[in-house]
DNA sequence: TTGTAATTAGACCATTTGGTCCAATTTGGA
DNA sequence: TCCAAATTGGACCAAATGGTCTAATTACAA
């Protein structure tokens, strides 16, 4: 399963054979079809697994926390996640910008129920004027859009700075200048 | 060329046959070959087509703008992209994340040279003390990666908020908290 | 009208690939 | 030692697909 996912996310499941996978797990194709019935079932259990994987730092935070503390220590959660499985990010990616054929019954559910309870705990933040005006549902969606970011475009970025997350210095300065820009915004304050 | 695009950022390049881009476009299969020796070709015309689109809003903003109104407009057109043309973002994104095994040449240069340019503006601000201290490259991906996250991950966007881009309320109001988060960020300001 | 370019239909082929089946071998625990 | 599970090799097949080639037809401009 982590060679296929190594593979799915680099080429796609079209453009992945099981012999590639088998190979790369130094199995066999016949073992490979003994564990899993389908290429498609094998599909499926990646994403089964990555989703879980995915969605597990989404339930952090409540409403007792402070909530720059908490949305700061969230976005670092979420780099981390980028940085230590860059492949199911790109994986999760892939699936979801082609439509997410399969996730989207196996996601919208879930998903839903989870941002509701971070909407719920946003609103009530701002409300006590704990937090500037800002609809809960983009504060989350730019918080996933830019950490995800590091990982999905990573070439892009390699190709740009010439670093990536791995690099220490590179993911502090990251993660510092992302906190910045969420909480702090760049216009400067008088 | 606009159907290949279409069903490239759907099913992915191995996933869409030289047939099925035929049939959507109206044309034979054998007209298809006739102006492209590959699909490997089309693709890169594709590709290269989509680079144009997609790198084009990049030239804009110069020192002598204000720079928050430089950044909200910046932010705009971008948005209106992804509003726009979100088969070449998806594309994009697709192609990226893959590792852009053809992209890489043709976007290193031009894009590290866009990108310079831009950030130079940036620290420039900055060092006027026009815009709070702020990584110029980690400004540019945050920018990139929240206005591209509303195309290419509408199918999760939809599923939580029901809304897209095409939706004149829905975008003014994410262009807004975009906005109001980029520039002014989250913690209330005394 | 005529000649060239555009377009099509379709035969055809080689390759890849998902998947089945089976016989043989290996592994590892009881 | 023994047996069931795991693993492999490989034959094999059908379907999909990229691509070639050719002959025929259509569109269109001079």
């Amino acid at each position: 399963m982590k060679a296929a996912l190594d593979l799915f996310s680099r080429n796609g499941v079209n453009g992945t054979s099981i012999e590639q996978i088998a190979e790369k797990a130094d199995v066999s194709k016949s073992n490979v079809l003994y564990y899993f019935k389908n290429k498609e079932q094998l599909y499926i259990e990646v994403i089964t697994r990555l989703l879980e994987i995915w969605l597990k730092p989404l339930q952090s935070f409540s409403i007792e926390q402070d909530p720059i503390e908490a949305l700061a220590h969230y976005i670092k959660v979420k780099l981390e996640l980028s940085r230590d499985y860059p492949a199911e990010s790109k994986l999760f990616c892939m699936e979801v910008v082609q439509g997410a054929p399969l996730l989207i019954q196996e996601l919208e559910s879930p998903l839903t129920t989870l941002i509701e309870n971070k909407v719920a705990v946003i609103k009530e933040w701002v409300e006590q004027g704990k937090l500037a005006e800002v609809d809960p549902y983009h504060l989350i969606f730019s918080i996933w859009a830019i950490t995800q970011h590091y990982a999905d475009f990573n070439v892009q970025i390699q190709a740009v700075t010439g670093k990536n997350l791995n690099n220490r210095a590179f993911f502090n300065s990251t993660l510092i200048n992302i906190q910045n820009i969420i909480l702090e915004g760049v216009r400067p304050r008088v």
